[in-house]
DNA sequence: TTGAAAGCGTTACCAG
DNA sequence: CTGGTAACGCTTTCAA
């Protein structure tokens, strides 16, 4: 069975596609008699129509859909940013095309360009491999066509930016004054200079105090990976008396390893982390982590699509997410040493 | 600058809009002259022309999505099932739109007509308040759109199904054989009737060993409805020796709650769940759970839509996962009664 | 080998 | 107040 389309509306009614259109659409200001707009409306019930989004789109050069990339559907910040995104989205009745890039430079490359092809209102990009798709991104923004970064502004687009410097000399600094001047850090990106500001602030102070070769592990993006690589850090002989571990997800492989390894948290070895994301709380211990309301992002991200929608001419909107430094039970004063 | 259209690139190649398509689509299976050819695709190029996707689907009836509804964007379980529907859809080509009913059923009811209206190839829908949108799914059936269904065969569309009553069996004897007597369960779902497979089996096997009134503590469905609810179970004199609890993100609560209260796990009181989401492993102790893999449960479903879209005539598809109990950490012998 | 034209389901303008 | 009609951008037959 087909579905029913206006014509078979119109029919069914006995009046023209323009008035069904009319009736649908609620534009009936004294356009449409009470009496037709009734059978109009009966017509509509009976065959159980409901309008062509395609045909409307089509139409009107909108789709009501905001389009999502994120680089990975593993880790929970990205949802938690997806969330607020479709939170908002969802309200102003926009509906959310989400695509991953599954930490793959050429599916990223490829989501840009699909939700491009798909005309969505709006683009909200988490690059990973930025610097890939700036000429895609440029297109898209000689169409006018909204788009938030998240991340620097490579580009003459909005963007949400996530002030990560501040906070990671924030954590380092509290991590000093527990007396701990061994720190590792557990480095897992999805590709180098995604986390470039964090590792050069961690290089710069770590320096600053004679810890000329602090250890870096470079890792993967998983929670396996995070363990690993803390793991790997923590037999060190000696080992560092504290881990500072590129975002919660990894942190949680971490806690594990060293747990694994017999070591007491924060008791023999403080892990800190980025993120805050909502499960770092029920950890145990519970996770200190610099981090931003995640959701937060996504909803301001969101926030800016609907602005330049209804205000196309608007200057460049920009926000700075502020980090916040959570102390909670992960750190604590570093060992004596023997 | 608007976009350019099949018309720009004819104009300045010089030929017709017909032309154009065959090239773009590669259907020059010797209907166009290498020379025509190169002419449209250096036009192409120049303009930086790209197909609209609307119009395409406009005229295919194919809109190249697949809509997943899912209840919530909290609970890393539906995460990790539309994961596996990513992954899958992508590799066919196809998008993913994807709706929240944020655990609500207007936004529930909203989302299905959404998909519907919007022409997506196929629907997977992870019902919460299943019984209230029949009426919109039965158009749906009517339409042959391929629907996958992720909860028991109310109407007949494809569907996998999670066998969850038969887990629930293994970890409460599992429990029993470590000599838990007095169990209680963390029951936080967002409907009533939702988790009744898992409820009723509770009940029913709680009565079989003596235990007439075992506690179920009702309650919502984020961490810290579950924090909350075994809080509540293990305040009470005396506490309960084991605490199962519907879902593992609610089980992380449970985790908190009790390390709050000063009870050791397994030692004082075990706890166990469903789902095994990832982080299960790596929570502090590992929890014992009874769950499938998620994401293998995201790839059936969209498995099952490609396979309906390129055969529509298939009979009813169904799939049961298993689930399987791991056992971990998180439970051990009851204390002895003093 | 190429072009003209119909049609997908809407909406919106302009007559009637 | 209502109905015809022209787009929107594309694909695909049918002719040339």
């Amino acid at each position: 069975m087909k579905r029913p389309t206006q014509v078979d509306v119109a029919r069914l009614a006995g009046v023209s596609r323009a008035t069904v259109s009319y009736v649908v659409n609620g534009l009936e200001e004294n356009l449409v008699s009470e009496e037709t707009r009734e059978k109009v409306l009966k017509a509509v019930e009976t065959l159980g129509y409901q309008p062509d989004a395609m045909a409307q789109s089509l139409r009107s050069g909108q789709t009501n859909t905001i389009g999502l990339l994120i680089p990975d559907m593993d880790n929970p910040h990205y949802w938690q940013i997806a969330k607020g995104v479709e939170e908002v989205a969802q309200q102003a009745g926009f509906d959310l095309l989400l695509i991953s890039a599954a930490l793959n430079v050429d599916r990223e490359t490829h989501g840009v360009e699909v939700l491009s092809r798909r005309r969505v209102d709006g683009l909200i990009l988490i690059l990973t491999f930025g610097d890939k798709v700036t000429d895609e991104i440029n297109k898209l923004v000689r169409q006018r066509k909204p788009v938030v970064f998240m991340s620097g502004p490579t580009v003459d687009v909005d963007y949400v930016f996530v002030h990560q410097g501040e906070g990671t000399r924030k954590v380092i600094e509290h991590l000093f004054s527990l007396g701990h001047h061994r720190i590792g850090f557990v480095y897992g990106v999805a590709t180098p200079g995604l986390g470039q500001d964090r590792l050069a602030v961690f290089r710069a102070m770590t320096r600053q105090i004679g810890d000329d070769d602090a250890p870096v592990e470079h890792c993967g993006t998983t929670i396996s990976d995070g363990y690993q690589a803390a793991r790997k850090l923590l037999e060190r002989q000696p080992h560092p008396t504290a881990l500072l571990v590129i975002n919660d997800l990894l942190a949680m492989g971490a806690l594990r390893a060293a747990a694994d390894l017999g070591l007491n948290v924060p008791g023999d070895v403080s892990i800190a982390s980025f993120d805050d994301i909502s499960l770092s709380v029920y950890t145990q211990p519970r996770l200190t982590t610099v981090g931003m309301d995640a959701t937060h992002i996504g909803r301001t991200a969101a926030q800016m699509i609907l602005n330049r929608l209804y205000n196309p001419r608007l200057p460049q909107q920009t926000a700075e997410i502020l980090s916040h430094l959570f102390v909670r039970d992960s750190t604590g004063p570093a060992p004596h040493e023997e």
